[in-house]
RNA sequence: GGAGAGGUGGCUGAGUGGACGAAAGCACCCGACUUGAAAUCGGGCGAGCCUAUGGGCUCCAAGGGUUCGAAUCCCUUCCUCUCCGCCA
């Protein structure tokens, strides 16, 4: 949510910085139904005032022993008035509201304009690919060899976008979430947390999942519906929601490992082979909340802690910006890590870190309080992968492949593995 | 799942229809005393919105209802605690 005041007072300035990103505020619209709602609120305001003053009267005649039926009859009239009023007043507030959801983040002035990801500019590489005297498999491929990779088990129990992993795969899954936990926890100075994977309306709402996005989203039938998370983004970073936190306590870091579940609703035929896009897969979450004047440096902090992850693997990746139409929703400026897949012999998304700013905080209602003003202000959120597990896991095995089939281990993996040298022993 | 008790400001906790956005204590901030600190004394101290000064409005878990007037009475939902049952 951006800022209330700053639709009220800037409302075409917001509406040019928010074409970058091609969406189009109608601000005449917009610019009514403020106007219409401060309108009601003077109104419905004085007519509380009326009747608090007039009510207030009538318990001090009563005290007094007055006769009150005549101040009685003159408060008559005001109830349906002032019922009228406030439900004017409410249906303003909700249609107000509603728009003001859907209107996405203002973007940084350092993210680079451009329509869709073919405009993303690469900012660095790091790593050597491989080179095979071989077509290189895929990780579909290798896992078949040792039959540790099964889609057609898992169709069976859930349909199409899920795996079954077994054995060494499985060991390996959970060795590389065991690594990013050490090394985030160990190295980074982030708090491990559990949360539930499952969560209500108004949290999604909080990080800006809802209501926009409903579609991407599974959702659980119960009396009070209840949501699968699609990134562990959602419950870590509510967890300050609706809270005023003392300065001294930011930054909060939290790192954070769950499954994610997502319907991917609209990228029917896209990535239908293999690992890379699933309805349920596991990610290792990067979560801050920090002062506003520090984010942009967070940003840049948190995602080279998210690198870390693949130098250690040794895996070559790149750092791109999102340029303007490929930001998200809520963020004002995203980097994404993109692997290296000698299968597919491109980089792919691995990690997106971002800057929320006060987006999420504003719709959180999540403050810390300045001591330069001594009032609660929001907050700056940011999160990250750090990394997603599974896609981490197609690179490992992709990159460290041999021509026999074997997998290799990255040394650094080697003692969640006794020491061995290969996967496969 | 059954029975009962509750949800009030950062915390503890009073308030059961009228001057209550809310006593008191703790915590915190400012000042006095002090070489400094502690103790003591005085003052301040929830959040949001509207407003030209003054001020006004809303919020006592959430949502409805009764009433001229609700933290207080009624209904629904959510949550917490205690006992019993069941259970990883």
């Amino acid at each position: 949510m951006l800022d209330p005041k700053d639709l009220r007072n800037n409302l075409e300035a917001l509406a040019g910085q928010l074409r970058r990103r091609g969406f189009e505020l109608d601000t005449a619209c917009y610019g009514d139904l403020e106007e219409r709602r401060r309108r009601l609120q003077i109104d419905t305001q004085a007519l509380q005032n009326e009747r608090n003053r007039q009510s207030k009267a009538i318990g001090q005649a009563k005290a007094r022993g007055e006769d009150i039926a005549p101040l009685l009859a003159e408060v008559a009239q005001l109830g349906a008035r002032l019922s009228a009023a406030n439900e004017a007043l409410q249906a303003t507030h909700v249609e107000l509201q509603r728009l003001q959801l859907e209107i996405p983040n203002v973007l940084h002035s350092s993210v680079p304009d451009g329509a869709d990801e073919a405009d993303n500019i690469e900012l660095r590489r790091w790593g050597d690919r491989p080179t095979f005297d071989y077509t290189p498999r895929d990780h579909v491929e290798l896992g078949a060899l040792n039959q540790e990779m099964d889609f057609e088990a898992a169709a069976k129990l859930a349909g199409a976008r899920f795996v079954v992993l077994r054995g060494r795969l499985a060991q390996l899954h959970r060795a590389l979430t065991q690594l990013m936990l050490d090394l985030h926890t160990q190295e980074h100075g982030y708090e491990e947390v559990y949360v539930p994977y499952l969560v209500n309306p108004q949290v999604m709402r909080g990080t800006g999942q809802l209501p926009k996005f409903e579609e991407d989203l599974f959702r659980v039938a119960a009396e009070n519906p209840l949501f699968l998370i699609s990134t562990a983004e959602v419950p870590v970073t509510n967890l300050v929601r609706e809270r005023i936190v003392e300065a001294d306590v930011l930054p909060l870091r939290f790192v954070c490992h769950t499954p994610c579940f997502r319907s991917e609703a609209g990228s029917y035929g896209k990535d239908t082979r293999g690992m890379i896009r699933l309805h349920q897969f596991d990610k290792v979450e990067l979560v801050q909340v920090v002062r506003p004047e520090t984010s942009y440096g967070v940003l840049e902090e948190l995602t080279i802690h998210a690198e870390k992850v693949l130098q250690l693997l040794e895996l070559p990746y790149r750092v791109v910006a999102l340029c303007a139409g490929d930001v998200g929703f809520a963020a004002t400026k995203t980097y994404d890590l993109e692997v290296w897949l000698p299968g597919q012999q491109c980089y792919r998304e691995i990690s997106s870190c971002s800057n929320y700013e006060a987006f999420q905080a504003r719709r959180m209602q999540a403050r810390w309080r300045n001591p330069a003003t001594g009032r609660p202000e929001p907050v700056h959120t940011l999160n990250g992968s750090g990394l997603a597990v599974g896609r981490c896991m197609v690179a490992v095995l992709e990159n460290y492949q041999q021509a026999d089939g074997r997998v290799r281990l990255p040394t650094v993996l080697q003692p969640y593995f006794g020491g061995r040298d290969y996967l496969d022993d």
